[in-house]
DNA sequence: TTCATTTCTTAACTTAAGTGAACGAGTTGT
DNA sequence: ACAACTCGTTCACTTAAGTTAAGAAATGAA
């Protein structure tokens, strides 16, 4: 498990051993089961979350609608708006597969910051890598119809097409359950025609 | 110049006259004529951007057609994918109006951060600010409808309505600009009747 | 100014997403 | 085993966005 995050971490920086020590004893693996909710609506945390196995998903309950906008599986970290902002959370997250976590809240992250610069260095380009792949996937998604979104989403992240609920999928691409249903019907008649 | 730059970044971290005049040092302060395209699809920049006055936006050419997907004012700053993935620019930017810019590029960024950590922690911070700002974008985008988002644009960026034209906004958000005409007059009737 | 180009609007028609309801399959809890 | 619930699909209908085309208004250049 150790091993998993420091093969993603020496990806960008390399770390000493006494620096891998200081972030082992910080003791932030964490086991959760299926349909745990990490963060509710409402609530303040400064955790932030990064999956080592599994899937976490972010949604709002809007017009007490869930509306999913978010799927993070393995090697993907989210730290929630709240956390920057501290401000209380406008959505939930939740666990749809039995996932393992790293777990680590922001007073820490600022006390291994200032202790080990590289550690910044880390975040940094963390930070900035997703930023640049965030704008993209907006990008993306501001320039295509759902039926593209839906065929882009094949490409890009085939494993989602299976892990996850139709219904979470479709509030994913900006639409209803209903709509998916009826999209998916369409793309099967094109092909056979 | 200076005082907006210097203003913005003690919101975050407080520089001594020593780093102060290391960035000034460095003669970063650009000013562009509208029209002018800072950066083309297919070329590779190191370029990063921060807007100190006017406007530029980001536009993808697909099937020869525009498709506007940021704008970028007063104390915003835009670091292309491409730089951070050193790819060619899948975008054009180009400034929409006469426009005072930073422009920094990333191999100097990378030696102010490693002589200055506090400039590192700076990148770090607004890094992470913007992450946490655009997945709420990103969420508010996905779970509303064409006129929803028009709604919110004028709450939250009123100056865009009044500075940028019609068919770069109907883009921005996510439609035709006849749909976006069809919208606003559907919504002058409502708010007659 | 005049001419050309771009931008915005309007309209008629097509296509697809939203809505509300119903149904069967699969799941969960008792 | 049964009831209750969730999930995915389908259908009929409504609503709004895409498409194509035309024309008016604004902008820019010769």
């Amino acid at each position: 498990m150790q091993d998993i995050l420091f093969g993603f971490i020496s990806k960008y920086v390399s770390l000493t051993d006494d620096e891998k020590n200081a972030i082992l004893s910080l003791d932030i693996f964490r086991s959760v089961k299926k349909g745990t909710i990490l963060l509710k609506e409402g609530q303040k945390t400064k955790d932030s979350y990064f999956v080592l196995k599994g899937c976490i998903r972010t949604y709002y309950d809007l017009d007490s609608e869930e509306k999913t906008t978010g799927f993070f599986t393995e090697m993907e970290a989210l730290t929630p708006p709240c956390v920057i902002n501290k401000t209380p959370s406008e959505y939930y997250i939740s666990c749809i597969e039995d996932t393992i976590l790293i777990i680590s809240n922001s007073d820490m992250e600022a006390e291994v910051n200032s202790k080990f610069p590289k550690f910044e260095t880390l975040c940094r380009i963390l930070s900035e890598q997703l930023l640049a792949k965030q704008r993209i996937d907006f990008d993306e998604f501001k320039t295509s119809s759902p039926e593209q979104r839906y065929l882009n989403l094949i490409q890009k992240r085939p494993d989602l097409i299976q892990r996850v609920p139709q219904h979470q999928l479709a509030s994913f691409l900006g639409i209803k359950p209903q709509s998916l249903s009826r999209l998916r019907a369409r793309l099967v008649e094109k092909n056979k025609g």
